[in-house]
DNA sequence: ACCTGAACACCGTTCAAGT
DNA sequence: ACCTGAACACCGTTCAAGT
């Protein structure tokens, strides 16, 4: 007779993402995330492939995190002021989960990475604002541009390289900001 | 009678680099490197602390050779200019040594980080071409939107996020010289 | 059908013993 | 003074045996 299920490839990949957020990458062990979940480090593997299986579930569920908070920023109603709530939404998710922030823009294994539909997501309400402002031809090259210092930005402050004092919250919308306005000349 | 010495520190960090950048990170195995220099794994660490000190060696040399880079592409003509190269030969680096690039910038374990030191340096060369523009007041802050730029713009390449097709390039060189006027307003 | 203990290969690291 | 083999704790993963 078969024994009951103990688990599920959902808990699994919650009591991953926690240990990820509060101990770092290298604290997500297929034993700490089995103790967690009440099993065997083995029996893990009835539910996910392998470790980095699990690592790809955290990172694709933690895209679709991104992108809904991204969504939710934007009101539709003032592509500036869209912007301006998506990036400040971006900066604020990314310090509130610094760990898994890096886990998603980071150069890690191929296998750990978000799908690629999961990738386009989460920077689809960046596109939609910046293709009411700038129309569609130029939205590829503008959103980029958008999502790059956004990226950059964020990301040198969680990596520490900002230690050297400043007010970064300011330099953050002064250069968010001017991004805007280069981008959308004036009245458009 | 002591044993001559059959490798050195140095050339076990050469080893480490040249490993790091052909097989990845998680291939910079101590009993990898030690092959590489011809001794067995415990000999190590007669010439480092311990694997967090062999990669902390590793980030600081890959910090030097970054700050020499890019104090190369400054010729102290034209900030302008200057700021141009600056950014080309920043990227152009990164291509080249993409996994060095990531272990400088990401978020790596405390002890692997360069000395803060060495992290001054390397942006140092941007810091004066800025200042020569902006003034010494603004200096922080604009460079702060200009690396977090550069850097954003480049690790999402190297991370694979452009895949949508596109001209990097031009989007590069385009955002770098939206930020250089917005920087410094005509006439400076 | 899922769970477990035992086993294996592979890590980083320590240390006594060699030269 | 440096190098080595042996050993230890800890990884991910497999698999036969349990229920």
């Amino acid at each position: 007779l078969p024994t009951p299920r103990r688990t599920s490839a959902q808990e699994i990949v919650a009591a991953a993402r926690e240990l990820l957020e509060s101990s770092g990458i290298e604290a997500v062990t297929m034993k700490e995330v089995a103790d967690r979940v009440g099993v065997k480090a083995p029996s893990l593997y009835k539910h996910v492939r392998d470790r980095a299986d699990l690592l790809h579930r955290v990172t694709n569920a933690v895209a679709i995190e991104l992108a809904g908070v991204l969504d939710d920023a934007a009101t539709g109603a003032d592509p500036r002021e869209d912007l301006r709530a998506i990036a400040a939404a971006f900066r604020q998710w990314a310090h509130g989960a610094p760990a898994a922030y890096t886990l998603l823009t980071s150069r890690v294994p191929e296998e750990w990475r978000a799908d690629q539909e999961l990738n386009i997501r989460t920077s689809e309400a960046i596109r939609n604002s910046i293709a009411k402002l700038v129309g569609e031809e130029r939205t590829l090259e503008a959103a980029r541009t958008f999502v790059a210092f956004a990226h950059g930005f964020v990301s040198l402050e969680l990596a520490g390289t900002f230690r050297l004092g400043g007010e970064p919250s300011a330099a953050y919308d002064f250069g968010i900001d001017t991004l805007i306005s280069a981008l959308a000349p004036s009245g458009s």
